[in-house]
DNA sequence: CCTAAATAGTACTAAATAAGTACAGTATTA
DNA sequence: TAATACTGTACTTATTTAGTACTATTTAGG
C-alpha cells in the first residue's frame, strides 16, 4: 500500500490539537486530547522540534506549542519532519538512498517529475485545512 | 521515508521496456532488458495482469504486451496494480484498513483532501511520459 | 537551593511489511 | 507431443516501522 506512516498521522493529528493551545501543553496532555499513546508522543515531538515545526519549553508550566500559524505548516512540511525527505523512489534527486540500476535504468530521472507534482500537492494543504 | 515500494519502480521499469514491444515479450527477455531477477518479473507480471494493464500469450512466442496505448497508463493505475487502492492513511474513504481512533480523532475525514491531490498528481504522468 | 515537572537523547525490542525464492501446474504453438 | 512460457501458491528472509524503556538535562517556584 502506498501510504505516509502512521507516525504522520499521528504528527498531523498532533499539530492540529496544538492549533488550539494558548501557552506551551506537555506531551502527556497532547497524549490525553488525542489518545496517542504518551511514549510515542514525546518520540513525534523530537522529530517536529527538530524539523522547527513546533517550539519547546523545558521545565514546570513547559511543553510545545506551535512554531508558526497553522496555516503556513504544510502536510509536505509534517511528513518530511518525520520521515525525511521525500523521495518517492530511490533515484529521485533528494533521496537518501542510492538507486543499484541507477546507469543503466530506462525510466531514469523520470520519477523527479512524479514526485515534485506529490510534493506540490501536498504542500497545497496546510494544518488550518485540517482542523 | 514516504515512497513507493521497490516492486511499484520496477513495475514501472517494465512497462516502459513494453513500450518498445511489438509482439509479446516474455518475462524472461523483460528481465534481461531491464537487470530486474526473473522471478521477480514473474510476480510483478501476475499483478500487471490483474489489473488489465498488460496481456498475456502462453505457449511458444508468448509472453506479454501492452494492454493499452502507453499514453493512457498511468502512474497512479501502476502504483493501484501493485499495491492496491491509494490510501495515505488508513482513514481515507477506500483504505482497506480500519482506523482505531476514527470515533474521536481531530483529523477525521481531512485526509481525503490530501489524498485526492497526491491521486490526481499521480494520474497526470503516464508510461508515455516515463520513456 | 532543592524539588517536581517536563523536555532531550539514546538504545533496544517486537511486530509488521516487503522482497525475493521456489516449485508445481496449465495453456499454446510449432 | 515436446518445448516454451504463463499461472498460482507458499515460504523464507530481510528490512522497516512501531512501540518501549531509561537516563540526563532544564526550568520554575517555594
Amino acid at each position: 500500500m502506498f501510504k505516509v506512516n502512521k507516525l504522520t498521522d499521528y504528527a498531523t493529528v498532533v499539530m492540529v490539537d496544538l492549533v488550539s493551545a494558548d501557552l506551551a501543553r506537555p506531551s502527556q496532555k497532547i497524549a490525553n486530547n488525542t489518545g496517542i499513546p504518551y511514549p510515542t508522543v514525546n518520540k513525534l515531538m523530537k522529530d517536529l522540534l527538530q524539523a522547527g515545526l513546533v517550539r519547546s519549553h523545558r521545565g514546570i508550566n513547559g511543553g510545545y506549542s506551535l512554531a508558526s500559524p497553522a496555516h503556513k505548516i504544510t502536510i509536505a512540511d509534517i511528513i518530511q519532519a518525520v520521515e525525511g525527505p521525500i523521495a518517492l523512489t530511490s533515484c529521485v534527486n533528494n533521496s537518501l538512498d542510492k538507486c543499484s540500476y541507477e546507469n543503466f535504468c530506462a525510466v531514469q530521472g523520470r520519477w523527479n517529475r512524479v514526485n515534485k507534482a506529490v510534493v506540490k500537492a501536498l504542500k497545497k494543504v496546510t494544518v488550518a485545512d485540517m482542523t
